[in-house]
DNA sequence: TTAGGTGCAAACAATTTGCCGTGTT
DNA sequence: AACACGGCAAATTGTTTGCACCTAA
């Protein structure tokens, strides 16, 4: 009763994700497709990449809203994937990791962040 | 001539990133302060953050837009601090950072990601 | 006195949603 | 024929900005 049938706008959507490494946004996709598809629609794009992440077949990439730190002492994060609330972890700085990013990259690396995932303490307690 | 001069806005909103670890969004710190200061508007808070963020008291921790990515293989990425670009990284996924994150915090932890930044190449030879 | 700061509301940008006609099964 | 899907535009949500007034220096 709820299944997905085929469409040829999500089709569309996943084989440019698939042939890409831009790492495209909602809107980049949109601009890409709209040549060739002139009657396509940007609220169509964005439900398909929903859809498609729901289902797993592409993953989505970012925090929701912009959150702010006071502690600049660099460490990572952690994410919980059910409440959307931000914790710090204690772990030590690994600048061995942007010394190999710098070598087998062509890019200036001058940092990295590492953000956990996963169900916070107080997601797993309530349920 | 352009010099910041003293605001208890300003430095309401500095403490209270100073005194919490929840990785506040701007509408949450207002929500916070808005009692005891009435008068405070979320304009004033967006504009503060901003500033602060801009002379590095406090950290930005976000991707300004969602990006989405068909490579379902766990694998770092670089984000160039010019032109917003994101680009894949060549690293083997560390499942012992993972193993070392559940031990030392109590959350339920999945897996995590790594985010390098710096200057992309493209923009490194534009100037 | 004067440039920077604030409140407020309007503007903007990113994303979601309701409605209704279309397409897949 | 049933119901998921797409187009479109309106609605929401997150963030920025213009303007008139206020305040630190």
């Amino acid at each position: 009763m709820n299944g997905k049938r085929y469409s040829r706008q999500r089709e569309l959507i996943y084989e440019t994700l698939m042939h890409t490494n831009e790492h495209p946004t909602a809107e980049m996709v949109y601009q890409w497709l709209k040549p060739e598809n002139p009657s396509l629609s940007l609220g169509t794009v964005y439900r398909n990449l929903n859809v498609l992440a729901d289902e797993g077949r592409i993953r989505r990439m970012a925090f929701p809203v912009e959150r702010y730190d006071a502690d600049l002492h660099a460490h990572p994060h952690f994410r919980c994937d059910k409440c959307g609330a931000v914790y710090d972890m204690d772990f030590p700085y690994n600048s061995e990791l942007d010394r190999r990013a710098l070598e087998t990259s062509a890019h200036q690396v001058e940092g990295h962040e590492v953000i956990f995932h996963g169900v916070c303490v107080n997601c797993k307690t309530l349920h």
